[in-house]
DNA sequence: TCATAACTGCAACTGTTTAACATAAAAATC
DNA sequence: GATTTTTATGTTAAACAGTTGCAGTTATGA
């Protein structure tokens, strides 16, 4: 069930987190915090905010950067670590402004320069999507 | 000279356009909008956001997303297009905060979804740069 | 010269993110 | 079970980035 997902990482399962939860499991693309303020009207936008950190805290959601000015946010897999390697490539449609996981791109992975260590990668396409072309 | 740089993307070389200009050629990060207002005083916000816009727009500085919530901004390669295999992969450093251009570090062209069209494509690492760790 | 277009400055406004503080609920301790 | 402590939520509002409208100024071109 949704509750054990969330206990799998470690984070209580409170009504409005299993909510947040289901709203994000239920959508094919990635979701900001005012898109889920729309869906769940009741939930205070603060409250869900911090919601939305827990989850990626726990590593639970990931954050996307898709260049719209919001921050965008999907489920991760069962496993994630959120480390390069478990992360893939999302592409944000200019047309139907949606925010897609490319969850079997992983990112490629590159050298940084010596001395430089990196935690985490975001990477994003920009363009026109299957539906909108 | 500066001057010519902004002809050679026809953009027309009025002061504040060669101030800002200057300001990115003597940065060796990328600097958002507040960073380059704080350099130029006297610049008004609004009118280095539009600068910012057409230099852009004429592919003279490229847009970066590094996750900080501000867009950064730092000068093209002499010929670059910003298609997606012009665009170079960018780091952050939480530490000091600085985002750095990896000139020489393409980003790697990776497949899309049949049907999906990339125009251009974000690739930033994040983590500790190497005066940082 | 005069009309037109391009650029700049000022002010205001939108939207996202975040903090401060108070309250409520849950968990732990006695 | 009552009390303390922690955790989660709600309310409010501030901070900040990005953006637009309008007026004034400067440059351009007929």
């Amino acid at each position: 069930m949704d509750e054990q997902k969330l206990e799998n990482r470690n984070i209580k399962p409170t009504p409005i987190r299993i909510l947040v939860l289901r709203t994000l499991l239920n959508s094919s693309v990635a979701l900001s915090l005012s898109d889920i303020e729309m869906v769940l009207e009741r939930a205070d936008k603060a409250t869900l905010y911090r919601t939305l950190k827990t989850f990626e805290e726990k590593k639970l959601i990931h954050s996307i950067d898709d260049g719209t000015g919001a921050v965008k946010y999907a489920i991760c897999e069962e496993n994630c670590e959120c480390k390069p390697q478990d992360q893939h490539i999302h592409f944000h449609c200019v047309k139907c402004k949606e925010t897609y996981c490319l969850s079997h791109a992983k990112i490629p992975q590159t050298k940084v320069p010596s001395g430089f260590k990196a935690d985490s990668v975001n990477m994003v396409y920009r363009g026109t999507c299957a539906s909108c072309s």
